[in-house]
DNA sequence: CTAGGGTTAG
C-alpha cells in the first residue's frame, strides 16, 4: 500500500495535527487515523496527539474512543486535557467532570488536569465534588500550584463561601492577578464590597499589576458601596494606563455611574463605546428605569432594537420594570407577547411581568401569568403573593401561601412582609397575629422592622391600639418613624387621641421630613387643639415640601399613555378637564367634601388653596379618563409620589358620583376605590 | 491542555 510521505516527516506531521479546528480538520483526521492504523506506524506519542486533536476540532467522541482504545490511554494526559478542557469550552462542565473521573487509573492528572476539574466544579457549584478533587490534586504535590489553589478558591468564592476561600487564600505562597481578582469578585458577590477593596488595595502593596478583569471587580465593588469618587478614579486609572476598554469594561462603567444616579456620565461613557452589544444596552435601559426616568428607559429599549440587537433577559426585564414604574400596560404587554414569542418564562422574567401587571393594575393578568409558569422559585411566589396584597386580596395571598407551602418551598422574610401586609389591608387581624407568631415561632424568622410596621399597621387599623402598643414595647430595639406613624394613624382613626399625642411628639423627636408623616403629625395635634404645635409642624412642612419634585400622574387609556402636572397647562383637553373637575367639585361639596387645605404647603389664601387641591395630577388624570372613557369602565391611575389625604378623600366621593371603581397605585400602595369606599381602608 | 470578568426580579 501506497502511504503518504507525511507519516515519515514529524514535522510536517505535527503541524497538522496542530492545525486549526474546524468540522474539515476532524475529517481530515479521520482519513490520517485510518492510514496509521492501517500503516501500522501508530505510537503512542503519535495517537495521543491524534486525540488532542480531535479534541481541538471538536470531535470529543473520536477523541476519547481514540485513547481508551489504545494503551496510550494511561501515558497521555495531555490528550486528556485536550478533552476536558473542550468539554468546558462547549459549557458542559458535567461531561468534562465525567472525562475526569473515569481516567485510566494508571493515567497521571497534572496541574491542567485538576484546575480544569476545580473550574468545572466551580460552574455547576458541586462544592462537595471540587473538595474530592482538592484532596486528589493535594495528594499528588499540586498543594502549592497558583493554578490549582486559585481555582479552588474560585469554587468557594463563587458559592458564597468566603471564610473558606480566605483560608485557601492566606495558605497560598504564591498569588498572582488572577488569584487576587477571583478574591475581588468573591466579596462582591457575597455582598462585602468593603472588603473586596481592600483586597485590591492589599494586591497593589504586594505589587501586583491590576489587569481589566480586577478592575472590573473593584468597579463593581465601587458600585455597590455607592463609592462614585473611588469608582471615576479606577475609571481614570484605566484611561491612563491604557487598559482595553472592552466591552464588559464599559459596560460595568455604565452601571456603576447609573446605579449611582450619575446617568449624564453613564450615558457619556456608554455613548463612546465602539463596540455594544445587548448587556451593555440592558444596563443602560436599566440605569434609566431604575432612576425613575423610564420614559427614557423605553426610548433606549426601542433604539435598541432599531439598531439590531435582540433584547435578552436583561433587557426585558429592565423593559418590563420601566413599564410598571409609568403603568404602561400596553406597552408592558406587549413585552409580555415578545418573550412568549422568543423565549422560555424563566422565573426572572416572569417575576418582572408578574409584577408588571400588578403594578399596572391588573391581577387577573399576573394570576394568568403565574398559573402558567410551574417552575416557580421563592421570588416568583413572594411577586404574587405581594400582587394579592397590593389589590386587597388578603384572603387569596393567604391561600396562595399556604399552597406554596405545601410544594415544600421555604418562606422568606420578604414572604412574610408580603403576606402580613396583605393580611394587614383585608383588614384579617386573627391571620396576621398567628402568621406574625408562627413566623417567629416555627419559621425562626426575626422579624424586621417592616414586619413591626406590618403588624402594628393591623391592629392600630382595627382599634387594637393598645395591644399595638405592648407589641412595641416588647421589641428589642427602639420603634423607627415607620412604626411609630402605623400606630399613630390608628389612634387618629379610633379617636385614641391622649395616647396619639405622645406617639406625636416622639416622632417629631426623630426629626421625619417626609411630608406625609409630618401631615399626620400635625392633624393629630389639630384634633387636639393643640394650635402651636399645628403651627410648629406646618412650618416644617412648608420647608421639607418645598424641595420635592412635582407630582405627577398617569392614566392609559385605549393603549395611549397620558401624562398630568399641575402646572402643565399645554393638554389639549385642558379647558374640558378644568370644567369638569369644577363640575365634580360642587357635585362632592354638596354630598358633604369639606377640601383638607393643611395638604396644601404654600402659604396661599385658602381659596386658592382649595383650587390647587383639584388641580392635583390624579384630580386632573381622573378627569380626563371620566371624559374618555365609556360608563363603568375601570380607571387605574399611577402617581410617582404619595396621594394626599384630601384627594383621597376626593377619590372617594367621584368613584361614588360618577359610578366608576378607581385604581390610584401612588409611591407607597395601591388604593382601591368603590362605591364611594377604599379598600386600602382608613387612610389620614 | 490550565484558573478570574458585565446587566436583569420580590
Amino acid at each position: 500500500m501506497h502511504l503518504p510521505v507525511f507519516l515519515d516527516d514529524p514535522r510536517r506531521l505535527r503541524r497538522l495535527l496542530s492545525s486549526s479546528s474546524s468540522a474539515a480538520a476532524a475529517r481530515t483526521l479521520a482519513r490520517l487515523h485510518a492510514l496509521l492504523i492501517v500503516s501500522s506506524s501508530a505510537t503512542h506519542t503519535l495517537i495521543s496527539s491524534l486525540a488532542a486533536a480531535y479534541a481541538r476540532a471538536g470531535d470529543l467522541a473520536a477523541a476519547e474512543s481514540t485513547l481508551t482504545a489504545t494503551a496510550a490511554a494511561s501515558s497521555s494526559i495531555a490528550a486528556w486535557n485536550a478533552i476536558i478542557a473542550a468539554h468546558s469550552r462547549r459549557g458542559s462542565p458535567a461531561s468534562a467532570l465525567r472525562v475526569f473521573r473515569a481516567l485510566p487509573p494508571a493515567a497521571r492528572p497534572d496541574s491542567t488536569t485538576f484546575t480544569l476539574a476545580l473550574s468545572a466544579c466551580a460552574r455547576i457549584g458541586d462544592i462537595r465534588g471540587g473538595e474530592s478533587v482538592r484532596d486528589r490534586a493535594f495528594d499528588a504535590g499540586y498543594k502549592d500550584d497558583v493554578f490549582v489553589c486559585s481555582s479552588l478558591l474560585h469554587l468557594y468564592a463563587r458559592w458564597g463561601a468566603m471564610c473558606d476561600a480566605v483560608k485557601v487564600f492566606d495558605r497560598m505562597p504564591r498569588r498572582d492577578r488572577v488569584t487576587w481578582s477571583t478574591m475581588v469578585a468573591g466579596f462582591v458577590s457575597a455582598g462585602l464590597p468593603l472588603e473586596a477593596i481592600q483586597m485590591y488595595r492589599r494586591m497593589r502593596e504586594d505589587g501586583v499589576k491590576g489587569d481589566e478583569v480586577v478592575m472590573i471587580g473593584v468597579i463593581q465593588a465601587c458600585t455597590a458601596a455607592r463609592n462614585v469618587r473611588m469608582g471615576a478614579s479606577v475609571h481614570g486609572h484605566l484611561l491612563r494606563h491604557g487598559m482595553r476598554m472592552d466591552v464588559v469594561t464599559a459596560t460595568s462603567l455604565v452601571d456603576m455611574y447609573a446605579k449611582n444616579g450619575l446617568l449624564d456620565v453613564a450615558c457619556r461613557v456608554f455613548g463612546l463605546m465602539v463596540h455594544r452589544n445587548d448587556v451593555s444596552w440592558s444596563a443602560m435601559i436599566s440605569g434609566f428605569a431604575q432612576n425613575g426616568q423610564s420614559d427614557e428607559a423605553l426610548r433606549l429599549f426601542r433604539n435598541m432594537q432599531a439598531s439590531g440587537i435582540q433584547p435578552d433577559s436583561g433587557a426585558l426585564v429592565s423593559a418590563l420594570l420601566a413599564c410598571s414604574n409609568i403603568g404602561f400596560l400596553k406597552l408592558g404587554r406587549s413585552v409580555h407577547g415578545f418573550i412568549l414569542r422568543r423565549f422560555e418564562f424563566s422565573c426572572i422574567l416572569g417575576t418582572a411581568a408578574i409584577d408588571m401587571y400588578s403594578k399596572c393594575g391588573s391581577l387577573a393578568s399576573a394570576q394568568m401569568l403565574f398559573n402558567m409558569i410551574s417552575d416557580r422559585d421563592l421570588i416568583l411566589w413572594n411577586a404574587m403573593i405581594a400582587c394579592c396584597g397590593a389589590h386587597g386580596r388578603g384572603q387569596d395571598a393567604l391561600t396562595l401561601f399556604q399552597e406554596m407551602n405545601e410544594t415544600g418551598m421555604r418562606p422568606d422574610h420578604a414572604t412574610f412582609a408580603s403576606l402580613l401586609s396583605a393580611l394587614s389591608h383585608s383588614g384579617l387581624v386573627e391571620e396576621g397575629k398567628l402568621w406574625f407568631d408562627r413566623m417567629v415561632n416555627d419559621f425562626k424568622i426575626t422579624p424586621a422592622e417592616k414586619h413591626y410596621v406590618c403588624l402594628v399597621d393591623l391592629l392600630a387599623r382595627s382599634g387594637l391600639v393598645e395591644e399595638a402598643g405592648d407589641l412595641l414595647t416588647s421589641m428589642k430595639a427602639e420603634p423607627t418613624v415607620a412604626i411609630w406613624v402605623a400606630l399613630l394613624s390608628g389612634c387618629l382613626n379610633n379617636k385614641k387621641l391622649e395616647l396619639g399625642e405622645s406617639i406625636a411628639d416622639s416622632i417629631l423627636e426623630l426629626q421625619p421630613d417626609d411630608v406625609g408623616v409630618l401631615a399626620l403629625v400635625s392633624n393629630l395635634y389639630a384634633a387636639t387643639k393643640k394650635w402651636d404645635k399645628v403651627r410648629q409642624v406646618r412650618k416644617l412642612m412648608k420647608d421639607s415640601g418645598s424641595k420635592k419634585m412635582p407630582g405627577c400622574s398617569y392614566i392609559e387609556i385605549c393603549g395611549t399613555r397620558h401624562t398630568f402636572v399641575m402646572e402643565d397647562q399645554s393638554h389639549p383637553q385642558r379647558e374640558e378637564i378644568v370644567s369638569k373637575v369644577a363640575k365634580l367639585d360642587l357635585e362632592m361639596r354638596k354630598m358633604g367634601y369639606i377640601p383638607r387645605t393643611e395638604f396644601v404647603y404654600h402659604d396661599l389664601e385658602e381659596e386658592v388653596k382649595e383650587q390647587q387641591l383639584s388641580y392635583h395630577s390624579e384630580r386632573l388624570a381622573i378627569a380626563f379618563g371620566l371624559l374618555n372613557t365609556g360608563p363603568g369602565t375601570r380607571l387605574v391611575i399611577i402617581k410617582n409620589l404619595r396621594v394626599c389625604g384630601d384627594c383621597h378623600d376626593a377619590i372617594k366621593y367621584i368613584s361614588k358620583i360618577t359610578d366608576r371603581e378607581i385604581v390610584v397605585r401612588d409611591a407607597k400602595r395601591f388604593h382601591h376605590f368603590k362605591d364611594g369606599a377604599c379598600s386600602c381602608r382608613d387612610y389620614w
